[in-house]
DNA sequence: CTTACTGTACTACCTACATAGTACAGTAAC
DNA sequence: GTTACTGTACTATGTAGGTAGTACAGTAAG
């Protein structure tokens, strides 16, 4: 399980591991059943606070994505998938729609937007063969 | 001067206003010159408290935008406008960024991604007419 | 001169986030 | 049984952002 923490997001940190944790399940690397790392492992590994990553994994239970398995760690909830699946999408969206809400009332045109768009997505997102 | 809070931004209140005072700037909504609103008028319009509209005029003060009238108030800085259309596409690109890399890292495919942005720069950008 | 505005500068308080440290109970391995 | 892990639950502290209130000095209008 990777989590990469960026630590000047806009996003506190307990709610990267959040999102990332979703993300991995929408993606099948985590899967109904699996075992996560243990509060005090990831937060050794992103190098924070245990607390802070406990704060993450609760709010990933009440969101019904972990569950805990006490003394053994937490575990991926079987009905993870379809949940994470489902709210993917809209976690990129809500942050997409703000900035680009905010992109348009700072005037600039919708190519400048679609410009700057296209070159950040070239630098993050392979561009697809096409056969 | 139309200043805008979004509540649930992401980006703390006094940054908002120090970001929607450089596209106005830019945009030539506010020219050289120009007189901002007080802290005191601007608080109460988008009802938050002065000192928060302080902070945001005091970071536009040292970041060269705005200067200050004692007793008068603050207008716009015979630079600001240089400074502010060389911001302005660097503030919302460091957005896009953040935004546009996370939304690959949770591996919505190129063209998912791009079909959410245009949904909601359909929404926020009229599109233009070609003659 | 008085009043009403202006920015600036504080104090005190609250919430949210993050950290450090500690402790407890549950589980597993030796 | 002991040790090492597990999650959970606290306390104390610090930073950041925001609020409320107050006070001072500068400016302008009546």
């Amino acid at each position: 399980m990777l989590i990469v923490i960026e630590t000047n997001s806009e996003l506190p940190i307990y709610e990267q591991i959040v999102r990332q944790v979703k993300f991995a399940v929408a993606t099948g690397s985590l899967r109904p059943g699996d075992r996560v790392d243990s509060v005090r492992d990831l937060a050794k590994k992103i190098v924070v606070n245990p607390n802070t990553v406990a704060r993450a994994y609760r709010d990933l239970q009440e969101d019904g994505v972990l569950e805990t398995v006490r003394g053994q760690g937490l575990k991926v909830c079987s009905r993870a998938l379809r949940r994470c699946l489902a709210e993917r999408k809209s976690l990129i969206r809500e942050r997409l729609q703000e900035v680009l809400r905010e992109a348009a009332q700072s005037n600039l045109s919708r190519e400048e937007i679609e410009a700057i768009v296209e070159e950040e997505l070239n630098r993050y997102v392979p561009v697809e063969e096409v056969p």
